[in-house]
DNA sequence: TTTCTAATTTGTAATGATTATTTTATAATT
DNA sequence: AATTATAAAATAATCATTACAAATTAGAAA
């Protein structure tokens, strides 16, 4: 995701409104390593947002979506995890807390790979998703 | 999966009774290289049994991925699709028709390379996701 | 500053996949 | 054939996500 000053240029030019809910959105999505869901947004946010609505949270993250702000995860098959980051990269889910992390590799070959191999489809885009035990929960056994 | 008959062996084995709605589930799965859904493979069976529950299905599907038996994918977030071939591989989802293929390349030095620079967790497993467009989609424009 | 309006927020309802529960049926054993 | 543990079926409950309609408001224009 942009930073918070490039993203509201955007915004102005996309013709978006700067509500103070986007905003908070922004704001909490800025930086954010957590790979957030969309309730953890808006249970987070609905201290300093009374009225916060979740559909709001849904409709933002869906337009941040659209604009390649944003990433959406498919390593939880039970919900939606969003991502700030949008740099390629890959992810690591822990099996027993459930936390899911950053893989940094570079993996661009493998494309190159599966081109060559498989000229009957045109790949986009792909992603690998990791599981396994985290660091944490191997030292707590 | 397992051959149909060293399935039945393992169920006997395993105290898991052969009844005619599972034996036709591990029928349909068989070969079936089409990634199914849960209500795919419900539709396509209650033509020969009208009585066939979606529930069944689902336990069925959940008694043999516990046994191993067959892969969960989630490259498709709406919905769980299935896969009788647990052999290591990986998925291309066509964006335009929704058709999931199988990838057959062999990236087990992904997980090398991985561990090697990541000491941090314990890998037990990956999948690649793939997404683009399919030969059939292609050719359509 | 005030007015206007399209965009947004909110609350609520609907949807759809999955899971839970309960009752009925049956495969496998004796 | 009788018994019993397991499974099937029907139904309800759950939960994430989407759809919708009414109330609100950011930003532009007067
Ligand atoms: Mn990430
Ligand atoms: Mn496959
Ligand atoms: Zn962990
Ligand atoms: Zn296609």
């Amino acid at each position: 995701m942009d930073s918070i000053v490039s993203l509201v240029q955007k915004c102005k030019k996309a013709g978006l409104k700067l509500t103070p809910q986007r905003l908070a959105i922004f704001k909490t999505l800025d930086g954010n390593k957590t790979h957030p869901t969309v309730d953890s947004i808006y249970q987070s946010l609905k201290k300093d947002f009374p009225t916060m609505s979740l559909t709001t949270v849904y409709n933002t993250l869906e337009t941040l979506y659209e604009m390649g702000e944003i990433i959406k995860l498919d390593i939880d098959p039970d919900k939606a995890h969003f991502d700030p980051d949008n740099k390629k990269h890959h992810h690591f889910k822990c099996s027993s807390c459930g936390k899911i992390v950053d893989v940094l590799i570079n993996f661009s070959e493998i494309l190159e790979n599966v081109e060559l191999q498989n000229s009957n489809f045109t790949i986009t885009d792909f992603n690998i998703n990791f599981r396994g035990i985290c660091d944490f929960c191997s030292k707590k056994n």
